[in-house]
DNA sequence: GTGCTTGCAAAGAATTTGCATAATT
DNA sequence: AATTATGCAAATTCTTTGCAAGCAC
């Protein structure tokens, strides 16, 4: 893959804990838990998952942790065509995701064209661009090798 | 609006009891009540507001008709990051959509920049893209005229 | 008449909430 | 000590499914 306009996101060094604790949440050892396994995996992750790997933690204390990082802005929300949303953690500020059709792995990244197409668009879409959102549907590497059959809806 | 390389989504004489037919589904009252409300309603919708607009047909044909037409490839449907998909007409084989954050509205639009930047980011994405989706969020100009409060959640 | 359709109600899946108990500050 | 957090179970919300009765072809 060539580096050129397409900046990878690599880990700056996030800290989910201290994203609750700046909203003013205690530090508790439960959310200490939720927190380091969310920063230990890799990827985007179902809030079931998180419960399957912790389930020493209740379900309701899983999902409320979730949102409050969402609410925080530590982690994106991402919504899935059919089935339960993923999250990932939000490593910069503005990005967008690329979604393994076959595996769900998720990737995050940033292409300054993207941006500067929004805002030619500005200019011609009626009322005020608030925001925007966009995904691309892949086939990884890994499931490219396994030719792997698809599991996830795609909009195309 | 300018004209020039956004091209606005006009009707283009969708049927999609037609589109029911072609798939070998048989002409019924209850999916021509169906597909009539759809098409008379003039932008996106949910399954909720479909069930509550017909209530003489049932819910669960209701959703399975809606699937029906999105296999079919006859409507979109289009996650919202909190709550219930939304459902649209897809009247051009491909386009994004813009939501209002306000009210909600959907619209549909092409660009072929959006396009352009889809090409040249495949020779830097790991992996094969097979699709991408992208959603403008906004405040349509009613809601500017109205300067309502926010109801939909946003990824900025 | 045969097989697809429908509507109801029940089942499912995902998430939230009430509340008593436990832990943090 | 006061307040927030947790876990359980029940409640919600959205959607699908089983099934008997009704239609389309």
């Amino acid at each position: 893959m060539a580096a050129s306009a397409l900046s990878k996101v690599e880990s700056v060094g996030v800290n989910l804990s201290n994203a609750l604790e700046d909203r003013g949440l205690r530090r508790t050892a439960t959310r200490m838990t939720v927190t380091g396994r969310i920063e230990q995996l890799n990827g985007a992750f179902t809030a079931e998952q998180l419960c399957r790997d912790l389930p020493g933690v209740g379900r309701a204390t899983v999902y409320r942790t979730i949102r409050h990082l969402v609410d925080a802005g530590a982690l994106c929300k991402l919504p899935i065509l059919d089935g339960a949303p993923m999250y990932s953690i939000a490593r910069i500020e503005h990005h967008h995701h690329t979604i393994c059709s076959s595996c769900g792995a998720v990737g995050e990244f940033r292409h300054s064209t993207v941006e500067r197409v929004m805002r030619s668009l500005a200019k011609e879409i009626d009322g005020d661009i608030v925001g925007h959102r966009m995904e691309i549907f892949i086939t990884c590497n890994s499931c490219l090798a396994e030719s792997a059959t698809g599991k996830f809806s795609v909009h195309v």
